[in-house]
DNA sequence: TTTTGTTGAAATTTCGAGATTTTGTGATTT
DNA sequence: AAATCACAAAATCTCGAAATTTCAACAAAA
């Protein structure tokens, strides 16, 4: 039988990868069917993942998955920039060779899926590895930063942002640019340049920033 | 009889402000006469609360408030900078007259207690006024900077920072080096000096700060 | 036409009992 | 003395039914 911590990280992922519609409700009742549980056990996960931000609580009247707003991919965007251009540079300093080695590691994993996916005539078989190698790259280049509370804080960001952005993403029309992004982070991250690396971060997640809050 | 919300609020705030010892478990079975509802709803609440951080949660061992640790503060720190002079710079661009005048508003009457207090014989009976006032002006410097999710986060950043050092500002050494930074906080914000404002905002929380990352 | 009120169905929330797991104690063995 | 084990007590977790609240459809009144 399935444990509350696999209910948990199932409906994670699902919600973040719109296995939802935007707006809808997310049902204790039903799911308790799926998993074969209690509606106690799925309303105990949801409100974890409430807190999260993955879907929004309101009294009485259940859970519902956000709506998908360019407001809140904005908002999102900034954080991920101020968090990720902080970590980064934090591993610059503390990472070592250590640190290096995963970077490159998880870059070339990245890397690879992105030129197969560009030449790709069906590109539905790469989005699950895709996503779970941008999210591997972006992971390490915070990783060595020394601090557990920005690498959650990130991941709470990182969470809500995909869920926001999951579905326009899949068509991949940014494929190309990002190649040349993701190149220009690894190589100023391994120069140790941090307000070059800060710079690069930002760029490469420039496309979805609206007003220029800096 | 209490409803969950107030439940919710209740426990946060006595969370806060270490009205459970650090470490210590959070029964729920316990809390249930207190508040006189089954434990399953206390239960629920802690959920909500361990995702903001204010109780741990363990598989099968139930919730626990978080040690006290320094490198923990550090960390919480370095992250209410991050967030409090980033979203105060916003503030500061997007704000206008109606953000100055609550900024002000806000730190008259912090101003006041402070005042107060360094001559106080008795403390005990500011404690509760002081630190509210004090999450009211670090909440108004933020409060115009146009990102709710800005704006949660630093309120998840700042929560888990009072649980850390509520027990040790209750002495209110700090006092009359707070009076000055409050100050020149408001003055560089006023003064519209964004860089001179993300400055002073550092220098404040800069004595809970070990290693000098940036 | 718009607003207000009623009512039944559906969804949410609470509850306490029973099942499961951990924890603490003390005896037994190495 | 230290480690292992057994067992009882305590804590945690799950469940489904009952109580409460919201929602939606329709009727009545302004």
């Amino acid at each position: 039988m399935l444990h509350n911590t696999d209910i948990y990280e199932t409906l994670k992922y699902r919600l973040m990868t719109n296995g939802f519609e935007h707006g809808q409700k997310v049902r204790a009742e039903h799911l308790r069917l799926e998993f074969g549980c209690s509606a106690s056990t799925i309303r105990e996960v949801l409100f974890r993942l409430s807190t999260l931000g993955l879907v929004e609580f309101r009294d009485q009247r259940g859970f519902r998955v956000p709506q998908k707003s360019a407001e809140v991919v904005n908002e999102l965007t900034h954080l991920r920039v101020l968090l990720e251009a902080e970590g980064t540079a934090m591993s610059i300093r503390l990472g070592g060779i250590a640190w290096e080695a995963r970077l490159t590691a998880a870059h070339h994993q990245l890397s690879h899926l992105e030129m197969r996916l560009q030449t790709a005539d069906d590109r539905a078989p790469f989005v699950d590895l895709w996503f779970a190698a941008e999210r591997q790259f972006h992971e390490t280049l915070i990783s060595a930063c020394g601090s557990d509370s920005l690498r959650s804080t990130h991941h709470q960001i990182y969470c809500r942002f995909r869920q926001q952005l999951m579905v326009e993403d899949r068509a991949f029309d940014f494929i190309s640019n990002n190649i040349e992004h993701h190149q220009q982070i690894l190589d100023a991250a391994l120069s140790g340049d941090e307000a070059l690396t800060r710079q690069k971060i930002h760029d490469h997640l420039a496309r979805h920033l609206m007003i220029a809050a800096s």
